[in-house]
DNA sequence: GTGAAAGCGCTAACAG
DNA sequence: CTGTTAGCGCTTTCAC
């Protein structure tokens, strides 16, 4: 009874006895079709449980009313960003298709190149491209880019004010009395990652304290990474007393690292983080960090996709949504250094 | 320079002076083209920065490395979910596309029936459904379910267990003290909501406790329903002093709901979850839950599925995981009633 | 070693 | 109103 295999259009026609291309008026409801025709075609499709293969279609077709978000990995910054879009999504007509390039261990760098050009002009209608690795990316396929690239772009762009957040992080912990703040910096490709070094050295400069180049490790926005720069900056004797981490999963990891150390968080060493991601909150203690509306920022890179898609053109092509700080238990007041301490 | 539309096999092979049949040979490294030929077609691919169409091999080809996760909605259990298969995928050649149906405003049924359809044969080498609404999803190609529709089915599945994790809230609750104890109970489809009402039940039980029937309302894992249904349970004057709800979504519902009735929490009411959501612990107080290990369980899907589409076996086709008791701030022992209470 | 031609499932002219 | 035909981008026999 089953169909063992894929059910055609062809399986509807032979079934309806009519010719294929009247299965794809009916299919398309277009005009000039038998109202009698049509009925017995659609029972068919029905009873066969019949769908169009979404390939087939798209080869065929310009629009497909599909949105490929594309994604280097499916982290906490990207799915939450995921969120968002599903929710600029619905009672749009569109469809989402999410495609991940499964982690760094494949392509290096230009893994959005790639799929794009794999998908686009075929299956998807226009792309969210989340921090993508080159800038470059020029097609006549509109595309939005989330967290971009650093260097010049003239692609629509959405992203957080990422100085003012470093600012305000620095800040915090400068009012707390701290002095000697590390930081661990994200993907040195990526603008937010430089925005939020350059954030944390203006707090640092204006306050009158000096940056040691030791201060500052490249955690490259990846735990494992963040590991080990976390180390750099923990073991020697002169230690920070505080951290401002580029993003919540490197906090965690310097959290980690501290502990190994035996270090106390917060009373030993204050650590903050960037992102707001819903994990922070679920780390002992809870992070404090700054936070980045992400739904937000997904939800609005797909209203302006869109609208690209719609009309070709768009109002802004840049959108910066703005950061603030959340306070809760991984910062604190130094501590009074005693000669105990290693 | 850039080419304004997508650079097709077509364009490479006119650039090369060479047919389409022998570029599709190099890209697909096929015997019987000279070192001379191959070299230059290869020059031309990356001078024009050609790739393949995703859409037009598949509808060629019977594989495409591809796996399907298809998901009803981008919700915090689907995405960290996505982490999971993340993982799972990485190295193993496969890439992921994600469909997501956009929420409950699309296709109420059926949504996962109706993708497969789309894509499979075409497109994806096999799926994962998560959370499926319907059982009888025969196909040829592999599929296997997480957290599956009710009733008989006899795809290979991933789940928690959910009797047990439910056991275990409710527990938790009376061993605090509490009798009243109220259910927001899940998507009644689901065999995983059906246990969990059924451990939460069980274990009134065993404590000799009855269950009134205004006791248990359906919060069918949605917010915006879970927050009526709260409001029936919380409302009347002989409201429960706790509530298990079927997930942490839910759980996080009844909370705001109790704050806007003037209760707090957990002192006039304690609320259990269900998920361990990264969200549980991001919302006040801090959510006592049921750990589902979500993660593990989209890896573990993964898994099978390249085993199904590798082998075409697999050896056990039902894999369940332990859930257990996460305890955080959102329960407490019942206060004494007052005259007061309203 | 290379290219012409057929066909994957579908849609859009165009004839009949 | 309906069916025949061409072709989307690609792979694969099969001649040359």
């Amino acid at each position: 009874m089953l169909p063992s295999s894929r059910v055609t259009i062809r399986d509807v026609a032979a079934r309806a006895g009519v010719s294929i291309a009247t299965v794809s008026k009916v299919i398309n409801q277009r005009y000039g079709v038998a109202e009698e025709t049509n009925a017995r075609v659609l029972a068919v499709i029905e009873e066969l449980g019949y769908e169009a293969s979404l390939v087939a279609q798209s080869l065929r077709n310009r629009r497909t009313n599909v949105i490929g978000i594309l994604v280097a990995d499916l982290e906490p910054f990207s799915t939450e960003l995921l969120k968002g879009t599903a929710d600029a999504i619905r009672g749009t007509g569109y469809e989402l298709v999410i495609y991940s390039a499964g982690g760094r261990t494949s392509d290096h760098v230009g893994w959005e190149r790639r799929y794009l050009s794999r998908l686009s002009g075929t299956l998807i209608d226009g792309a969210v491209l989340v921090t993508p690795t080159v800038t470059d990316v020029r097609y006549d396929a509109p595309i939005v880019a989330v967290d971009p690239h650093t260097g010049p772009s003239d692609l629509p762009t959405i992203d957080s004010d990422n100085l003012h957040g470093a600012r305000l992080a620095t800040e915090h912990l400068l009012g707390l009395g701290h002095r000697r703040i590390g930081m661990l910096t994200g993907r040195p490709d990526l603008q937010s990652a430089q925005l939020r070094e350059q954030g944390y050295r203006a707090a640092m400069h204006d306050a009158g304290v000096p940056v040691e180049p030791e201060l500052v490790q490249e955690g490259a926005y990846d735990p494992e990474i963040a590991v080990d720069a976390a180390r750099r900056l923990l073991a020697g004797p002169l230690r920070p007393t505080a951290v401002f981490a580029a993003n919540d999963l490197s906090a965690i990891a310097a959290i980690d690292v501290a502990r190994d150390l035996g270090l106390r968080v917060p009373e030993d060493l204050s650590v903050v983080g960037f992102d707001n991601v819903p994990e922070s909150a679920l780390c002992t203690p809870p992070l404090t960090t700054v936070n980045q509306p992400i739904r937000q920022m997904g939800q609005r890179a797909v209203e302006l996709l869109i609208q690209l898609i719609r009309d070709g053109q768009v109002p802004s092509t840049h959108i910066t949504l703005a950061t603030k700080l959340v306070v809760r238990r991984s910062t604190h007041s130094p501590a009074e250094r005693t000669p105990l301490d290693h």
